[in-house]
DNA sequence: GTCCCTGTCCCCCAAAAGTGGACTTGCCCA
DNA sequence: TGGGCAAGTCCACTTTTGGGGGACAGGGAC
């Protein structure tokens, strides 16, 4: 039996949900709370493998319980539960650990399905939040591979150090060659990359995904 | 009817799919090719609302063919099938735009539904997927933690500029201020981001979400 | 009121960066 | 088999930065 707790403001949904959980043969309910106010001492009460968090709630928010939960002990799944797709939750949750985002609007069959699959270790999305992490996620990391500049290796070994700020001479100290080599091999570098200072090369190498 | 177009080398999971596709009544199939040698042609002949797009295939790989589709018509969803939970190659995917990524561990019934769930504009990926994407998702976005440096308004522009490759004298030029003045934000910025140049103030700002 | 942060400007000076050559070594290739 | 060419090594010269000072007005904070 998975013990799962259940954090959700609204009476009648909370009592729903616990219904519905209790009812399957897959879970038993550990707790459910209308806020997380008191939420660390209900863990450690309760100790339940996995939570279902509404996200708006009073007092404390889904989203800091969800950060606190994972800062307790990271092994506790924690799906996250509301009725708006609101981009910067879903990012927030999912940069602070959240192992799911459920619509409230999913059946009861598709809660309990996700929440098993979350148990056995996947994570899980509604079709329209997946849509929007996907979307967030092409954004985001698409460091466009597309430009190729052609750096050689000496080059691509520079740019890395300059970029953790390493000065001319620094990186001639590191690599072991003099610091004019290292001049060059910038020179012809800004050349490749059409820029003419060291902060614009790291910000083309740190934009476009380089090294 | 949803038209959709498989690409799949398997011959017998090919015809497998096609009888699935068709045997439902939701679908109806556009075409089904063991290669994606002939894709643009085959897609303007046949008009797919989407496309199920096998990943290891001989030939045009199935994310080059991906590419393609998007290319010519990124209304066409396209769903993308494989036996391997490859990070790369997930990672790929959706940078290029799949609307979906399932193993083909998922059983028919799964098929048929989260095709469906792409069709109504939603996006789906196994549980198992969707743990590999929320984990890259979190390691490269926003490495934006609570770090505050307080840098003020001013100094927040002229980082920005300092981001664009501008120099001392073009930042002056853009906000209409003495050199002099830049050097002072300059100055009293690096003390508080704890850094001595220009590429490492541009290195954190970009690595930290500043600006 | 005084203290401290911001915004604006100034000087100086040493160090770092940016640019223009120049030389050697390989390697490709015609 | 000699020319072209990218990469690796180095020097000289000019500009830009970085870091050290100050100055002064306006605004909150205390």
């Amino acid at each position: 039996m998975i013990r799962i707790t259940i954090f959700e403001d609204n009476d009648p949904l909370r009592q729903l949900l616990a219904a519905v959980l209790n009812a399957s043969n897959a879970f038993t309910l550990a707790g459910a709370y209308p806020d997380a106010t008191d939420i660390l001492n209900d863990l450690k009460q309760e100790q339940p493998d996995m939570v279902l968090m509404d996200i708006d709630m009073p007092g404390v928010s889904g989203l800091q319980a969800l950060k606190m939960i994972k800062q307790f002990n990271p092994v506790i799944k924690v799906v996250m539960h509301t009725v708006f797709e609101d981009n910067d939750k879903i990012f927030e949750s999912i940069c602070a650990g959240a192992d799911g985002y459920l619509l409230k609007s999913a059946t009861e069959q598709e809660l309990l399905q996700s929440l098993l699959q979350v148990h056995a270790g996947g994570a899980i999305m509604t079709p329209s939040v997946a849509r929007k992490v996907l979307t967030l996620f092409a954004k985001f990391a698409p460091a466009k591979k597309g430009e190729e500049y052609n750096l050689s290796d000496r080059e691509k070994d520079v740019l890395r150090l300059l970029i953790k700020g390493y000065s001319y001479k620094m990186v001639a100290a590191e690599l072991n060659l003099a610091v004019e080599t290292i001049r060059t091999y910038i020179k012809r570098m800004y050349e490749k990359l059409q820029v003419h200072s060291m902060s614009a090369a790291v910000a083309k190498a740190l934009k476009e995904g380089l090294v």
